[in-house]
DNA sequence: AGCACGCCGACT
DNA sequence: GTCGGCGTGCTC
């Protein structure tokens, strides 16, 4: 009797053995359902753990079935046990994030078609009517009911008389496929240098083996447009004349138009022989809907999408489109990076350098390493493509590890902003406003002149603190340890760690003193209320995950931008990345010193990435643009690297800094979260582990301490820091030591490998 | 994660 | 006497 090693899709438990009933044939990456004590669970036949003390052969239950979903192949199998392994995560939490839930899973509904038969005599004036109309109409083929009706402008129900006389027929519908993306639709200009670029690009896809490749290039210098050609080098069949070249009959652009999605327009054309599909990450959703537009014009077609806020229905034909090869180009967030591909030939990964991209919950990965370890896997190409590049990613430059390609100049001849830095000790903003005097000018001159402009300022709401003028209390969140933050469109108070809201309260909650509580510090909110007295003519808006919430109102913003309905924008870091506005002339920095506090290892690094990337919203178009950046201190090395655009000298001495300290990419991190409800459980708890950090040449731990956010989300939190040298096993020490602990059962412990966040 | 088993306090 | 609190352990 043969047995399987199965991956269960279930918390707590990872995988055990199964026997593999006679007739069923079994491989590993196959979907299966197994029992698991009185339940069903879904699970994934792994590669056989020859490391695992075998189990007696009579406890052995029988797989129960093979699910008919496609399997999850050798490299996907591969990367998932990476991520486990280096995040130390459990590999059935990874695994989940390769499975969509089980009714994503379900067989689509085959609506019925409807076809059309001519001929037959009408019976009653009504039908005859109707009936006309149906023939009138141009080849529409085999459609669903509701879409006969409409067409015909009648009810369903007459269509069901209709058929009843034989005047249709219907036909099981093949599931619909995704267009096909047609590489030669609008082929783009390129410059000389974007030319060689996506040639070097375009080499690496046709070679087909594992390559790193950084597309380095200032914004707005047209790397998208680039890694389009990339894209488009995947679109033609395996040896078939390559993209750039006039053979157009390769395009199918024909066949491609007139095949409706309700008629399945042939799944074997869908499915492209041969051609390849790949997978583009994008850091946060709000990005989707302009890259989608963007892609849409290059390709004709959309790209099929895939993140967390997709409804059931969508969400199931993606997965089914992806996961079948049907759907050539997916474009997500980071969940996309575990989507089962089986024709994957590239990835892209855009701003490589976001921080978005870093998990900080759950399995708490790297998708931009991630990714990277998925393309090593399935020996393909990757494309990290950004005009910051991170640290990390410049020293594996630097090492020969990723190949760096770059885009020296600003596409169409614009120039890059000229950057000036304001010292807001010596010309201050007057008092209780925010806009000092240098970027007020140059404000009125912009808005003066019809150009549009951008300030920065990376606060949600109103004001970040309320304070009672009273008693001088400060209103805390009651779950963390956190300030409350007014919200004065929604008059409540917010906290951005958990969620809790509570309305404004109209005496201070402390002292009780009415009218007491004043809000202290700027937010978005607040600092559109100075605009709206200051320039009372310019039209604004508010660009925040509070006002901007979904795909749509992004896209609406960008419409109204660029089409001139709008003067002024006031963002949050939402509206540094991404967007392309040539009208946009002057952006203006209102607190550059914001992300420096707190002492985080990449605080200068992100304050640096950020501010570039938001200066390089301005000036895209003709005009040249003028950046103006808000500071108290001028001299400190991050500001006087901003105000020379010396990304290089900046990162010169960031990379000294680190290589003196071993700090990554010179060295290891690991953080540990210790975190209970139960205040006093958690110290003692942190305690003990603390003490039984096992004692390891090149390893060092830091703590245990009360965390930063000591409370959130209500529960205590102490953390404790490993430092490693670059080539110690980490992931080994860590696991060494915290096996054997016994922890209360309101104990939770987090494991942050390569830690983003000090919090 | 579920869901069992199991060993101690307050009720009909 | 029993109902039920959730601590500990098992699921191939």
């Amino acid at each position: 009797m043969s047995r399987v090693h199965v991956l269960l899709l279930q918390h707590g438990v990872t995988a055990f053995d199964y026997s593999v009933p006679a007739g069923m044939a079994l491989q590993p990456g196959d979907v299966v359902m197994v029992p698991l004590g009185p339940r069903r669970v879904m699970g994934v036949v792994w590669d056989d753990d020859t490391t695992a003390p075998p189990v007696n052969p009579a406890k052995l239950k029988p797989v129960i079935a093979r699910l008919d979903i496609a399997p999850l192949d050798a490299p996907l199998r591969r990367l998932i046990d990476w991520v486990a392994d280096y995040y130390i995560a459990s590999p059935s939490a990874v695994l989940r994030m390769a499975m969509p839930s089980l009714s994503a899973l379900e067989p689509p509904r085959r609506v019925p078609h409807w076809r059309f038969v001519p001929g037959q005599p009408p019976r009653t004036a009504r039908r005859a009517e109707v009936l006309e109309r149906l023939t009138d109409l141009d080849e529409p083929g085999a459609l669903p009911l509701a879409e006969w009706a409409r067409l015909a402008d009648t009810t369903p129900a007459m269509l069901r008389t209709l058929a009843a006389a034989g005047h249709f027929d219907t036909i099981a519908a093949a599931e619909p496929a995704p267009p096909l993306p047609r590489p030669h639709h609008a082929p783009p200009t390129l410059s000389p240098a974007q030319t060689a670029a996506a040639a070097r690009l375009r080499a690496a896809v046709t070679a087909r083996t594992f390559a790193p490749l950084l597309l380095h290039g200032v914004t707005g210098s047209g790397k998208t447009e680039v890694y389009f050609e990339a894209i488009a080098a995947t679109l033609f069949p395996d040896g078939k004349g390559p993209p750039g070249d006039s053979r157009r009959a390769e395009d199918n652009e024909a066949s491609a138009q007139s095949s409706s999605p309700a008629c399945g327009g042939g799944v074997s054309e869908a499915d492209g022989g041969g051609k390849g599909q790949t997978l583009v990450l994008l850091p946060e959703i709000a990005l989707t809907q302009p890259w989608i537009t963007r892609f849409t014009a290059r390709f004709g077609v959309p790209p099929t999408v895939w993140h967390s806020s997709l409804k059931p229905a969508a969400r199931r034909a993606a997965w089914r489109a992806a996961t079948t090869g049907a759907a050539k180009v997916i474009v997500g967030a980071r969940s996309a990076l575990f989507l089962p591909l089986p024709n994957l030939r590239l990835i892209i990964v855009d701003e490589a350098h976001d921080s978005a991209f870093k998990q900080e919950e759950g399995v708490q990965y790297h998708a931009r390493d991630t990714a990277v370890m998925r393309a090593q896997f399935a020996g393909i190409p990757i494309i990290l493509s950004t005009a910051t590049p991170a640290l990390e990613t410049r020293e594996q430059v630097a090492r020969g590890r990723y190949q760096e390609i770059t885009l020296p100049a600003r596409f169409g001849g614009a120039q890059l902003p000229a950057i000036t830095m304001i010292d807001l000790r010596r010309t201050p903003p007057p008092r209780g406003r925010w806009i000092a005097p240098p970027l007020f000018a140059a404000l009125t001159e912009t808005l003066n002149r019809g150009e549009q402009a951008l300030l920065f300022l990376n606060r949600r709401g109103y004001a970040p603190l309320t304070l009672c003028r009273a008693c001088g209390e400060r209103i805390n969140c009651p779950n963390c340890t956190a300030w409350m933050v007014e919200h004065r469109l929604t008059r409540r108070l917010l906290c951005h760690h958990c969620g809790h809201q509570s309305p404004v309260p109209p005496a201070c909650p402390s002292c009780g003193v009415e009218h007491s509580l004043v809000p202290c510090g700027p937010g978005v909110e607040r600092l559109a209320e100075e605009v709206a007295a200051s320039f009372p003519a310019a039209r604004t808006a508010l660009v925040t995950s509070d006002s901007v919430r979904g795909a749509d109102d992004a896209a609406a913003l960008v419409t109204a931008v660029q089409n001139r309905e709008l003067d002024l924008l006031i963002g949050t870091q939402m509206i540094t990345k991404g967007y392309d506005f040539p009208g946009l002339t002057l952006v203006g920095v209102i607190d550059a010193d914001l992300g420096l506090s707190g002492g985080d290892l990449r605080a200068a690094e992100r304050s640096f990435q950020q501010i570039a990337q938001v200066s390089g919203r301005a000036g895209r178009g003709e005009t040249a643009g003028r950046v103006f950046v808000q500071t108290h201190m001028p001299e400190a090395p991050v500001m006087t690297a901003i105000a020379a655009s010396d990304a290089e000298g900046f990162y010169a001495a960031e990379r000294d800094a680190r290589l003196r300290h071993h700090m990554p990419p010179f060295g290891r991190l690991a953080a540990l979260v210790i975190s209970s409800e139960d205040e006093a459980a958690a110290t003692d708890a942190a305690r003990a582990i603390g003490a039984t950090a096992p004692a390891a040449t090149g390893f060092e731990v830091w703590g245990p301490a009360p965390a930063p956010l000591a409370m959130l989300r209500g529960r205590h939190r102490h953390r404790l820091l490993i430092h490693a040298r670059r080539s110690a096993p980490l992931q080994d020490y860590i696991r060494r030591w915290l096996a054997p602990l016994r922890l209360p059962a309101s104990v939770r412990v987090t494991i942050d490998v390569d830690p983003h966040s000090f919090l």
